[in-house]
DNA sequence: AATGAGCGC
């Protein structure tokens, strides 16, 4: 039956709109009555309504509360208790739970939390003075260039993401800045004069190491991707394919690896492996369509 | 059976 919720007693449950088609008529009933719970747990709820002819009726609902000391327990539970405690419960104090809390740790790619606002920048004219405050000016996310392209036409958009200080000038610019610059902004080695793009350099995001999941049961969540690909290497970024309106599993997802060949691996080995009552699918991915 | 979201001008 229903439990009685003491707090914000002053909002109308759920249950409780709509009753009476706006003719609020409930203050001439007598007040509800609630009689026990007894020793037995037995508890009476008397409250008067108007039906529909809108005849005054008494609504009585009888309920037993189980209490948990007097909970009735099957014959072999009762005698389960007495059993000796082992395996980890040795050392367990009575009544303490034995769940395993893991200090694993899980990095999962989640760049920004979703909602959550990027930096804004203010618009600096060619003169050096700030412009329309609140503006926000094209800044491109990946190369952090200002003012030249969005990150989705961005050059660099398929290489690793920006470090710490990626300034991205021409070398001979950046030089002369930290040159001739007292503040004398850091200027990365790879962005020093004579610093070549060299393709050894720049590693390609881990977006290659793409291994599709299908065949995946309906309530397997990205932990639990990561959980079943974890073992096989360091993974970049677990995805589960959701439909958007109805946020149920579309039973596909991808799994990216930093190392290939732990995605091989990976493929190898649960590529047809039963899950969660499911044989799954795992190959390399196709790239992205975009 | 199935190849992912975000993200603006």
């Amino acid at each position: 039956m229903a439990v009685e919720t003491a707090n914000q007693p002053s909002k109308l449950r759920w249950g409780e709109l709509d009753e009476d088609d706006g003719e609020d008529l409930d203050f001439l009933l007598p007040p509800k009555q609630v009689i026990g719970p007894d020793d037995n747990g037995i508890k009476k709820l008397i409250e008067y309504k108007f039906n529909d002819e809108g005849n005054k009726i008494k609504i009585t609902t009888t309920t037993r509360i189980r209490k948990l000391a007097n909970a009735r327990l099957s014959k072999r539970a009762v005698e389960r208790r007495s059993w000796p405690k082992f395996g980890d419960a040795v050392h367990e104090d009575v009544g303490s739970h034995l769940t395993m809390v893991s200090t694993e740790e899980i990095i999962l790619e989640r760049p920004r939390a979703p909602g959550t606002k990027q930096e804004e920048v203010k618009v600096v004219g060619d003169s050096g003075q700030i412009g329309k405050p609140g503006a926000v000016l094209m800044v491109c996310r990946t190369c952090g260039k200002k003012g030249d392209h969005w990150t989705s036409k961005c050059p660099y958009k398929d290489l690793a993401p920006p470090s710490e200080g990626f300034v991205d000038k021409p070398a001979s610019e950046a030089t002369t800045a930290a040159a001739n610059s007292t503040k004398g902004a850091y200027v990365p080695p790879s962005m020093r004069a004579g610093a070549e793009r060299s393709g050894t350099e720049m590693r390609r995001r881990n977006e290659e190491n793409s291994v599709r999941v299908t065949n995946l049961s309906e309530d397997t969540r990205e932990p639990d991707l990561l959980e079943l690909f974890r073992p096989f290497g360091p993974v970049s970024r677990v995805y589960v394919a959701v439909d958007q309106k109805t946020s149920i599993s579309r039973g596909f997802g991808f799994v990216n690896f930093v190392n290939r060949e732990d995605a091989e691996r990976a493929i190898n080995k649960l590529n047809g492996y039963g899950y969660d009552n499911l044989i799954l699918r795992v190959e390399w991915a196709a790239p992205r369509s975009n």
